[in-house]
DNA sequence: GTGGTCTAGACCACC
DNA sequence: GTGGTCTAGACCACG
């Protein structure tokens, strides 16, 4: 199972970092776990090392992963990640309310058609 | 009010697109008025011609406006674009859906922290 | 009944052409019968009298009326005039089907799926 | 073997989108193969980068070819493009079937005239 | 006046 | 290197 998809419109250092962001927090992948080297996921992925440095400096900035000189770079442990995850969840559910009330669309009406989505 | 906003990451023909968007589908322009034209909405917004033209194309491709050669852009009686917007709306309220349930992020939480959002 | 649409993609003298062919090969209007006044045309169809000049002008240029100067204009009599769109209307078929060809995509299937039509 | 024919009226770029449109179908080119890069045509046919770029904009629209950013342009496999040109060759047809038969053509005469053509 | 197309050349993000 | 966007300015057909 590969995790790029060339075809994607969106650049392939994003869909990386999207990508460790699910599993870290779906648990895939513990705290403190280490993560693949720069080079061996570059690899792994046929893809250049710069793109997965990218990657791996995103996924820092946003807290998933830390650093170590010299050592590599690990998993940070994150029962708030979670947390923080379900609050930008609800962040993009208020936007799409609000789009929908904006433009007088019933929201129950959306969420019966959401029901209905076959996938 | 300016439409176009600088800072925004995205493109300026897709402001100046998503804009007339929801101008359309408020009802702020009704069926068959006039767009303004290329060159003054250009003009209006401190941008070029053709940015505005691309937008208009597209409003066009998505069937908001319709366009006579030498007269104009005009907008399109539509009944059937709230009913499309909605399924939009459906569409990306399924794909949070499936993203919490994939986290294991019960969906109720979201609904509730989303209806704590100040703005 | 309005000839014009004008959200029409092809330019308005163009439409007025075409409505003035069909009507003078179904045989609405006769031989020899009078043509409305570019004037009056013009006035009828809400139109610049240029256009409606330049549709006339592009009908006399195909044989299907003819005009007298300071008497107006008047539908050519036209036998031949069906026997040539036949002529036109085979050379199109004939065009798709080798289109169809040159994709390989049987013709049998092409007139099958063009009987579902519904219209 | 040149693409564009300047005294062709349509558009450059929709004349290069013809162009691949038909290569892909005819399976001249295969899936996944790199389309060549848009300034590389754009030399190669003596036209401008900006008309290239919106003849593959358009291509990608229709779903002949996906666009990989800081890669290039590359032929998406398809079996259905064959089965939607099949469609659109039936409306085409479908067209000139009714305008035949309104102005009381007999449809096989048509047929017979276009099986004598030369070409 | 209108929109549609094209050219020339620039800057950006991504790889 | 690639494609994506934008600017500036031109010419055309149409009305």
């Amino acid at each position: 199972m590969s995790v790029i998809d060339y075809r994607d419109a969106r650049p392939i250092y994003e869909q990386i970092t999207e990508r460790y962001k699910t599993l870290i927090l779906k648990g895939a992948l513990l705290p403190d776990e280490q993560m693949p080297s720069v080079r061996s996921l570059a690899m792994e992925l046929a893809t250049n090392p710069n793109t997965v440095q990218k990657a791996y400096a995103e996924l820092e900035r946003q807290g998933f992963i830390y650093t170590v000189r010299g050592r590599g770079n690990f998993v940070s442990g994150g029962s708030q990640l979670l947390e923080q995850k379900t609050k930008e969840l609800a962040e993009s559910l208020h936007a799409l309310q609000k789009e929908a009330a904006d433009l007088g669309i019933d929201w129950s009406r959306v969420e019966e058609k959401a029901g209905e989505c076959h996938d």
